[in-house]
RNA sequence: GCCCCCAUCGUCUAGAGGCCUAGGACGCCACCCUUUCAAGGUGGAGAUCAGGGGUUCGAAUCCCCUUGGGGGUACCA
């Protein structure tokens, strides 16, 4: 039988970290075995839900490159799959018949407890030192009871009895767990008063009647999962293989919290993390291949990819080591597709006002060879090199004075570097032209070249930290360098 | 509280009884390259394999206990 899995979300907040790592791990899974990937909404949660966070998931998803086999209709897009619809608010059908059907067996009842009883039985239980548990109150009400409390007005909610008895399964990353139902909780809740099917219910009947053979997610799982194999079996279903993936951490080693972390995709990618670094690092973060390699495309990570191998400890987001990736990634683009993606980057800058124009493509192509190794992320290419894209930068006199000389000497180095510049230019404006003159006169005026250059450097753009210096210059031009070095001058001397 | 899970450098990890005086990567430090910054190269510091008992000729690897951490325990997902 091929693999079906499924990443679940529910779409109560943007596509987080850990849902997208748990998204890979199913994805790399069903891609290696030649199975079917899912895609489902768990939007039982009618409150927090909103469809606004759907299209974020989708479209998180989408840009990682995980795509599913079988999912929703959403933003226009058509449902896809045998078992539509894959929206849990318009299956509800499907939970009330299996709800009838636990209802008729005795497997399942009515329970009109207010949440003013439950509450009280919690804080006994709580004051006694047991763990607290449902008290079964209702679970032995006779039809004429429930009668007589239905035609109260009161509604019930749907209680599934859990019996006795020991729920054992051989978890693919744990290996055996076995949990004694008695510390289940009593009898639970598997439909709301109100009617609404709760999620340990429906991810059961979803599970089943989407015929899921693995079902891979977090760590935070584990100990419902005894709640589903009951289900499982009171409705008559086979009991699906399972894998429990270790948890995304906090850097305090807790779960992997918006409070004390970034999580959101969107946040990475607004920061110019590309897809193949977060991919890469989120499918590193809990397994290994086992060897060395550790710069993985999806297709290679697809192809070595074994669930087996994961691991069960907890892993620290590491954001530095994300960075590391990112830039090595960043790297292996070829130029036309960094600067696809080098754009947005850039016109945030000019939307934030950081700088005041936009460059063409090709002045972006020409700077290709001296940014690509410098950038971290995307974003940091406003910090690199937008010193081009502005009319005029801010310089001041401390930083325009290299650390050896004095401002008499950087006002020479400087005036002589222009008049240098200006004649070098004359026919064409080229590093290779540029070079060779400014060093014969740092040498002539017994100055370290790397002096001149730096005071040059702090000039025409304001920095101290820059891409090389002369392609620095010809990026900017020669009159704008002409310019930033008489303003420069005009600083120095106190104007 | 109760139940469950986990435990190798700061972090991500290799390691499935002898190849381990524990390997790699990120980060950190130094050096090389070099006009600055990166990138790249070389080297270094960094883990008594949480602790204690076993088993074994031999344990990071197997077993037990302790400790620590995490998760779950809702008419949330």
């Amino acid at each position: 039988m091929t693999a079906r899995v499924r990443i679940a979300p529910s779409p109560t907040g943007p596509l987080h970290i850990g849902t997208a790592r748990t998204a890979l791990y199913n994805y790399l899974y069903a891609r290696h075995t030649g199975g079917t990937f899912i895609l489902r909404l768990e939007d039982t949660d009618r409150v927090r839900s909103t469809v606004e966070f759907e299209r974020d998931i989708l479209e998180g998803l989408h840009w990682l490159g995980l795509d599913w086999d079988e999912g929703p209709e959403v933003a226009g897009e058509p449902a896809r799959g045998p078992h539509a619809p894959y929206r849990q608010m318009e299956r509800l059908p499907l939970y009330a018949a299996a709800a009838q059907r636990l209802l008729a067996d005795d497997l399942a009842y009515p329970c009109y407890c207010t949440p003013e009883e439950l509450d009280a039985d919690r804080r006994a239980q709580e004051a006694a030192h047991e763990p607290p548990r449902y008290v079964g109150r209702c679970a032995r009400l006779t039809p004429d009871e429930r009668r007589a409390r239905e035609a109260e007005g009161r509604r019930g909610a749907l209680r599934f009895r859990v019996g006795e008895g020991v729920v054992a399964f051989d978890d693919v990353v744990r290996g055996r767990v076995e949990i004694d139902v008695a510390n289940l909780g009593g009898d639970f809740v598997i439909v709301r008063a109100d009617g609404n099917p709760l999620y340990h219910f429906t991810v059961v009947v979803d599970d089943a009647e989407m015929e899921m053979t693995d079902v891979i997610r977090g760590e935070d799982h584990l100990s419902n999962t005894p709640k589903h194999i009951l289900l499982f079996r009171a409705l008559g279903y086979g009991v699906p293989r399972f894998a429990h993936l270790p948890l995304i951490l906090n850097p305090d080693r807790t779960k992997m919290s918006k409070r004390k972390s970034q999580t959101a995709i969107d946040d990475y990618i607004a920061q110019g993390f590309i897809k193949e670094a977060l991919v890469n690092y989120l499918a590193l973060l809990g397994w290994s291949t086992g060897t060395e390699e550790e710069i993985l495309s999806l297709d290679e990570l697809v192809d070595r990819f074994d669930l087996g191998a994961v691991h069960k400890g907890g892993a620290v987001f590491d954001r530095e080591r994300l960075e590391w990736l990112n830039g090595q990634w960043i790297r292996r683009l070829s130029a036309d597709d960094l600067i696809d993606r080098l754009r947005p980057f850039v016109e945030a800058e000019l939307a934030a006002g950081r700088i005041e124009r936009m460059p063409t493509d090709e002045e972006l192509r020409a700077l290709l060879p001296v940014i690509q190794e410098r950038l971290p992320t995307l974003g940091a290419v406003g910090d690199l090199v937008g010193f081009l894209w502005v009319d005029d930068v801010a310089v001041d006199a401390a930083t325009l004075v290299p650390k050896r000389w004095d401002a008499p000497t950087t006002r020479d180095g400087l005036t002589a570097a222009r008049r240098t510049i200006e004649d070098a230019g004359e026919v064409s404006f080229e590093a290779d032209e540029l070079e060779p003159p400014l060093r014969a006169l740092a040498e002539a005026h017994g100055w370290k070249a790397g002096d001149l250059f730096m005071a040059i450097r702090v000039a025409v753009t304001g920095r101290t930290a820059t891409p090389p210096l002369f392609d620095t210059l010809v990026a900017l031009g020669r009159e704008r360098v002409l310019a930033r070095l008489d303003r420069a001058l005009g600083v120095l001397d106190g104007r």
